[in-house]
DNA sequence: AAATGTGGAATTTTT
DNA sequence: TTCCACATTT
């Protein structure tokens, strides 16, 4: 079929996105147009008439990859989206819940938690059941019940086989009562809620199977048991699914997801007359090829993979520079000799990401940027819509919209401080549980008497108020006049550091009416549904839930951005895990360390290196123009300077393709004296190697190698001659101390 | 209710 | 070291 939709797809490309009515695997490398496949063949399957709009369903892991999907998808089609299901899988298990709350058991306003309200929620049933919070860590327990969610498992559904799990059970079913309670889910809960609803109601299940004859995924190596079993129930006999993944880019293990998905993909979705199709995408439309040659030779060190290899029809582009720097200190500073290069050479700052294995390295990488005067961004951190002031403005949102939620009434019941202290709040909990109710019933109930229980009362008075001032406002006045009614604005006015906050507050009003301009709903729509309102019979139709609803649900799935984006061009800082998706012209690998990366805590998991190695295979294939990987010989970590030997990851890389711009080992260098000194890499500017001026044998810092004890580094030394000792910290051995006269030691 | 002190932990984190 | 949560002061 002659289209421009197809124009200029590769051989794999087109045969993925005219794929007849069947499942289908995609192995899509890094850089090999994933998106545009999954965009292109939704836009071809409209285009021809295969399926409506309404047929479709495509899920995505984030919500900045549902709206880029939807965004191109709107250029390559003439049709109207509206009404597709596009979305994340929390996203479209809320669509759905909402649709069909009561056959889920929920209420029809239930508020979604975040990780932080999840937590608040399980230390308050701590306090309620004394239960021992040192021997029973919040955030464990937290753990453990997204990762029985993620299972599949209620309470009577875990395995208890020790006590200590026993209890975590009990603890799981306690939490489970007051969620259900207050009327709130947390994440997990999205999921499992809507799998458990298709699982035992027929009806909508085969609804949905009937309706969804195009399922897409996105990023299918992330997914989870339940959401695999979830895409599962949803597919039905006419049911074609479309996964796209990479398998070696599966980098998040540890929260879950199950790359083992990818291998079943093809016994699970095969039917006896329509077999699944496995098309691998191996061109790279991003780097050059020595750096792909790089990730390559890397990940062939995994053993548990599907195989793939990436091509491209670009030049071999520059070596992959590596650089040695004696300290973290160094190091960043290197990277800025580099970047200020690179800078003058015309290449835009945002053009260059820095990458680093854990947050804690980019305190070194921008006190030294800062100094530089470079402007830089810092991926992660607090996200908008977690910070305090904002938590707090619509935490009174959602008592107007379900003032059951004793999360919401304890975050705000005294904030601003109205008077309600410890005291008056244990004596409302006492009532509250003493009566099976909430606190706003408990507060309504006149609990407590005295100047307290006046001030509860106005506190009452006050939700109640803003209640029905808001009934028939906009949303954004709503939020607007929560802002300003409870006090919160006024509260930070005076408190010193008050002006960013109240910025805060006021940018949630322009996101309520941002929000509201892009969902589509129903500007003039009640704030809130009157209670006799009946649910959408048609799942599709938007605006199934009220605006308020929608915005707090959509606050606490989208947490938005980390900070708003600078004007000027910044360097961009960030984890290799939040690298994931994007591309550079430059990419400095930070930090390739023994102990850092690969991290040393996944040297005792099951496969852990092997998921580093992806996570270092991930960090490369950022990449378009060029690579720096740099490491630091001593780094201070937690206080204390440690010393780590290079990364493997540095040594998986083929020599051939590697340009050192500091001396990459010591060789030669006599052996029969010790001599002690700091040695000193002279590190230059980009391009030139630079010089080592090297006086002693053996130095602190040092990497070395031993015929019993492998490989290691220096760390301490003492004595001279005869004498000399050094201390050196193995990699598998630990440390020890060791006389240079007796121990065969070679620099490695 | 703010201010100050203390102890413990410190990969990664799309929702 | 540095950050955070929590406890104790003032």
């Amino acid at each position: 079929m002659a289209s421009p939709l197809l124009d200029r797809l590769n051989p794999e490309q087109l045969a993925a996105v005219t794929l007849p009515h069947a499942s289908a695997l995609i192995l899509a490398g890094a850089g090999s147009g994933k998106t545009r496949v999954l965009t292109t063949r939704i836009a071809w399957l409209l285009a021809t008439g295969q399926v409506h709009p309404l047929g479709i369903l495509a899920v995505t892991f984030t919500n900045k990859a549902a709206k880029e999907m939807l965004t191109r998808l709107a250029a390559l089609t003439p049709v109207n989206l509206r009404g597709m299901w596009v979305g994340t899988f929390h996203g479209l298990c809320n669509r759905m819940l909402r649709a069909h709350h009561r056959a889920a058991n929920l209420p029809q306003l239930f508020q979604i938690l975040d990780t932080q309200d999840q937590l608040a929620l399980i230390k308050r049933i701590y306090r309620d059941h004394n239960i021992d919070d040192e021997r029973y860590p919040p955030r464990q327990l937290q753990w453990f019940i997204a990762d029985s969610k993620e299972q599949g498992l209620r309470p009577n559904n875990v395995e208890a086989g020790d006590d200590l799990t026993r209890r975590q059970v009990e603890h799981y079913a306690l939490y489970e009562t007051a969620c259900q309670r207050e009327g709130v889910v947390d994440f997990a809960e999205l999921l499992l809620r809507s799998y458990e609803l298709l699982a035992s109601q027929e009806a909508i299940r085969e609804n949905y199977r009937r309706r969804f004859a195009h399922i897409l995924v996105d990023e299918f190596q992330d997914t989870n048991i339940l959401q695999y079993k979830w895409l599962r129930l949803l597919a039905g006999a006419n049911t074609a699914m479309f996964a796209v993944g990479d398998d070696d880019q599966s980098i998040y293990a540890f929260r879950g997801a199950n790359v083992a998905n990818m291998q079943h993909f093809e016994r699970d979705f095969a039917t006896a007359e329509r077999p699944v199709t496995l098309i691998k995408l191996e061109q790279n439309y991003r780097s050059h090829g020595t750096i792909l040659d790089a990730a390559n030779t890397l990940i062939k060190n995994n053993q548990l993979r599907l195989g793939k290899n990436l091509w491209t029809s670009e030049g071999a582009g520059e070596p992959v520079r590596a650089f040695v720097a004696p300290t973290d200190f160094d190091e960043a500073r290197f990277i800025v000799d580099v970047v200020q290069g690179l800078a003058q050479d015309g290449l835009a700052l945002d053009a260059i990401g820095i990458l680093y294995r854990s947050n804690a390295q980019s305190r070194v990488l921008e006190h030294a940027l800062f100094n530089a005067a470079l402007p830089y961004r810092v991926y992660g951190g607090m996200r908008f819509f977690e910070r305090a002031e904002v938590k707090h403005a619509l935490a009174y949102l959602r008592l107007l919209a379900t003032p059951e939620d004793d999360g919401a009434f304890l975050r705000v019941v005294n904030f601003p401080p109205r008077g309600i202290g410890a005291r008056s709040l244990e004596q409302l909990q006492d009532s509250a549980r003493s009566q099976g109710t909430t606190l706003w019933q408990a507060a309504c109930g006149g609990a407590i008497a005295g100047k307290s229980g006046a001030a509860v009362a106005s506190f009452v008075r006050l939700i109640e108020g803003m209640r029905a001032a808001t009934a028939s406002m906009s949303l954004s006045e709503a939020v607007e006049h929560a802002n300003e009614a409870s006090g919160l604005i006024a509260h930070y006015r005076q408190e010193k550091d008050g002006r960013e906050r109240i910025e805060n507050l006021e940018e949630l009003v322009n996101a309520a009416d941002a929000f509201l301009r892009e969902a589509d709903l129903a500007v003039d729509a009640p704030m809130l549904p009157s209670s006799d309102s009946t649910p959408a019979t048609d799942p599709a139709v938007e605006g199934a839930t009220d605006p308020l609803t929608a915005f707090l649900a959509h606050a606490a799935l989208e947490a938005g951005d980390t900070q708003a984006a600078e004007g000027r061009p910044a360097l961009q800082l960030m984890t290799v895990h939040s690298a994931k998706g994007l591309e550079f012209h430059t990419v400095f690998v930070t930090g390739l360390e023994e102990g850092l990366f690969p991290h040393e805590n996944s040297l005792n998991e099951a496969d852990g290196v092997e998921e580093e190695r992806r996570l270092m295979y991930v960090a490369i294939t950022r990449a378009r123009r060029r690579l720096y990987l740099t490491q630091a010989q001593s780094r201070m970590l937690h206080g204390q300077t440690r010393f780590n030997i290079p990364s493997r990851f540095m040594a998986e890389i083929p020599r051939g393709l590697v340009e050192w711009l500091s001396q990459p080992r010591r060789r030669g260098l006599e052996v029969d004296r010790a001599e002690w000194g700091n040695s000193v890499a002279i590190g230059n500017s980009h391009g030139a190697p630079s010089r080592v001026s090297q006086k002693s044998a053996w130095h602190i810092g040092q990497s070395v190698k031993h015929s019993k004890f492998g490989v290691g580094v220096i760390i301490d030394a003492e004595g001279r001659g005869d004498d000399a000792r050094v201390q050196v910290n193995f990699r598998d051995a630990g440390v020890k101390w060791l006389a240079l006269e007796y121990a065969k030691l070679e620099p490695a």
